[in-house]
RNA sequence: GGCUUCGUAGCUCAGCUGAAUAGAGCGUCUCACUACGGAUGAGAAGGUCUUAGGUUUGAAUCCUAACGAGGUCACCA
């Protein structure tokens, strides 16, 4: 039980014992003491003034004085206001820092049975992966390490978005322009490749669209009648017509896209454990709509589209097929959920999506609610806000975007940059080298996108993104590094139990490590990694100012180096678990 | 316009299941190496928590409205 559960249950008993009155042990608020006050934790007392008809100073001197009475983790107290201060024992945080120091799946869960599939990075297929697909790739990756800590079973999963009329218009540009380029022709990346044709095509677009409009179309008019727009959609057409030709430029356009996510993904330090494309979902949630045609949960049109009236729920009429039979976006999605549903029986379908799908989401669920899937209840959005440049929103149709391969490559290399300016290359072997500049600029740019809460919108500024001081990810690497050289000194000393009077920052970091455990539950609760982010920024910060503040292989006695020796190796293992799980390495030296 | 998310320091963000003087980082200005890693630490300045009402012993936090910003309301995906 977490320390603070254990104030509560005691809070509650004791309450219970004083005033003959049931409080819910969640009703006993628990917070930090204030840093100006004498105490570790606080109760507030203001709640149970009503039904215990007293003052809150007098509650709080009742209560206290029974705690410490009650139970030896309670040293003393002290009221102020309605404020409870209460102060640990040194006894309990020595007994829990023998337990933990040399634990090293400290923070983890027991199984709890739970299955959870995280449907994360869903990429189409016509264009590389931006800085905004970054945020979605990290969260959900960090996500299923977080929920595999607090024992959840995890199934990643990656839907591709690998058919439709954004594909044809590559296609159709590359037709035109491209020559028989090939990645190995050209020496581009493959999702490079097929993005510059997206761009291509949409030059293209603009161009004929301004010609038609100059002939005297109206603009309108001119953006259904471009001829390169009908080509696309006679791609589109002969594909879904199984045409051999067409298929086979998909096949091969679409391989060079995998190549080429294949590489960022493996740089990025992320995987999957399930591929689902929609190539071979989109025809899947027809027959389900045709079920629910029949159970009259959905109804049809004079024009055999098939609908569903959610207008009772608050929300529109939807389409779910078109009238010559063929299904839209809702009904795939419905399809590929079943289907899921039927591979894994999860509990939870967690969608990783931005937040401009918060409707479609709403509606998927409702809609499979109705329908009576099993599925239904267990699908979560994780919603997340884009985001921004500076200077606004980035659009890859103009190709104004923040490209993921270029961003980690400008990363790594002010890493290395930072690096050699501080002189800190000395006994690192070249493949070091690269390795370290890799975890550095990674450790950066993921810690930036993951430390805000997913749900915010969030500005990227490049200048601040580069930064490795304050709150980032190599400030924490750092850190790590430090205390992994100190315990590399003290290698051959002898960790044994002692038991010592600790300083006030000494309990503060056993108190404040005893509370990762509580904040990964949390944070798995929340589905945020934000909150990691947090604490263990919180946690190295603490622990450097303790190391100002005190000598450990110079301490002065042997027991006081040795108790500090092992707060250093648990700070050390929290930091790097924290920083696994949010998919950062946690280098020995840098 | 309907629905929805959001508005906290110059900037980027915590705090939002109500509780003590609203916290960090960056930036600005001081200070600290006879030290285990200065990619550090200590300190200062900087806030009518968008505004106006309401609920409450108590509101940045809950409710209502206004103002401002984003998203969404396709037989696109």
């Amino acid at each position: 039980m977490s320390l603070i559960q254990e104030i509560k249950v005691n809070a509650a008993k004791v309450l219970n014992e004083i005033y003959q009155i049931e409080f819910p042990i969640e009703s006993v608020q628990v917070n930090d003491t204030k840093p100006e006050f004498e105490g570790d934790y606080t109760i507030v007392t203001f709640p149970f003034t009503k039904q215990t008809k007293q003052k809150p100073e007098e509650v709080a001197e009742k209560l206290g004085t029974a705690l410490v009475a009650l139970n030896t983790i309670f040293t003393s107290y002290n009221v102020i206001k309605g404020f409870l201060n209460l102060e640990i024992s040194n006894a309990y945080f020595n007994d829990f820092l023998v337990a933990n120091y040399t634990n090293t799946t400290f923070g983890q869960s027991a199984s709890n049975g739970q299955k959870v599939m995280i449907e994360y990075s869903s990429p189409n297929t016509n264009k590389p992966i931006h800085f905004g697909h970054l945020r979605n790739i990290f969260l959900g990756y960090s996500l299923a390490n977080i929920l595999k800590e607090t024992g959840h079973e995890v199934i990643k999963a990656n839907l591709i978005n690998d058919r439709g009329i954004h594909i044809c218009k590559s296609m159709v540009a590359w037709i035109r322009e491209g020559n028989g380029a090939t990645p190995t022709s050209t020496g581009i990346k493959g999702d490079h490749l097929v993005g510059d044709y997206y761009v291509l095509y949409n030059d293209l677009f603009k161009k004929e669209v301004g010609v038609l409009v100059e002939q005297g179309l109206e603009k309108e008019v001119a953006e259904k009648q471009a001829p390169i727009l009908i080509e696309a959609q006679e791609l589109l057409r002969k594909w879904e017509a199984n045409d051999e030709d067409t298929i086979q430029l998909w096949k091969t356009m679409n391989g060079w896209v995998y190549e080429g996510f294949d590489v960022t993904f493996k740089k990025l330090g992320v995987d999957f454990d399930k591929f689902y494309y929609e190539s071979n979902t989109y025809l899947s949630g027809k027959e389900v709509a045709l079920k629910g045609l029949k159970n009259n949960v959905l109804y049809q049109k004079e024009d055999h589209s098939v609908w569903i009236d959610l207008e009772a729920d608050g929300l529109d009429q939807k389409l779910l097929l078109r009238g010559d039979g063929t299904s839209v976006y809702m009904t795939q999605d419905i399809g590929t959920a079943i289907l899921k549903y039927n591979d894994y029986q999860m509990d939870k379908s967690v969608y990783v999506i931005g937040d401009e799908q918060n409707y479609h989401m709403q509606v998927l669920k409702l809609i499979l609610q109705k329908l009576q899937e099993p599925c239904a209840d267990g699908i979560y959005h994780l919603s997340y806000g884009m985001v921004e440049l500076p200077n606004g929103k980035m659009k890859s149709r103009e190709g104004n975007v923040v490209d993921a391969d270029d961003m980690v490559a400008e990363m790594t290399s002010i890493a290395q940059k930072n690096t050699e300016e501080l002189g800190k290359v000395e006994g690192f072997t070249n493949e070091e080298l690269l390795n370290l500049y890799n975890t550095l600029g990674l450790g950066a740019l993921k810690f930036y996108l993951l430390r805000v809460d997913p749900k915010k919108k969030m500005i990227f500024n490049p200048e601040e993104s580069i930064d490795f001081h304050g709150f980032t990810g190599p400030f924490i690497q750092y850190t790590h590094a430090r205390i992994s050289s100190i315990l590399r000194k003290a290698n051959d000393i002898e960790l044994k139990s002692v038991a010592i009077e600790m300083t006030a920052q000494e309990k503060g970091l056993l108190k404040q490590i005893e509370q990762f455990p509580t904040l990964l539950l949390q944070a798995a609760a929340e589905y945020n990694p934000s909150l990691v982010c947090i604490y263990i920024f919180n946690l190295a910060k603490e622990y450097n100012s303790f190391l100002a503040n005190h000598s450990i292989l110079k301490a002065d006695t042997n027991e006081q180096m040795i108790f500090r020796l092992q707060i250093s190796t648990l700070v050390k293992n929290v930091l790097a678990k924290g920083l696994n799980l949010i998919g950062i390495n946690a280098p020995e030296r840098m």
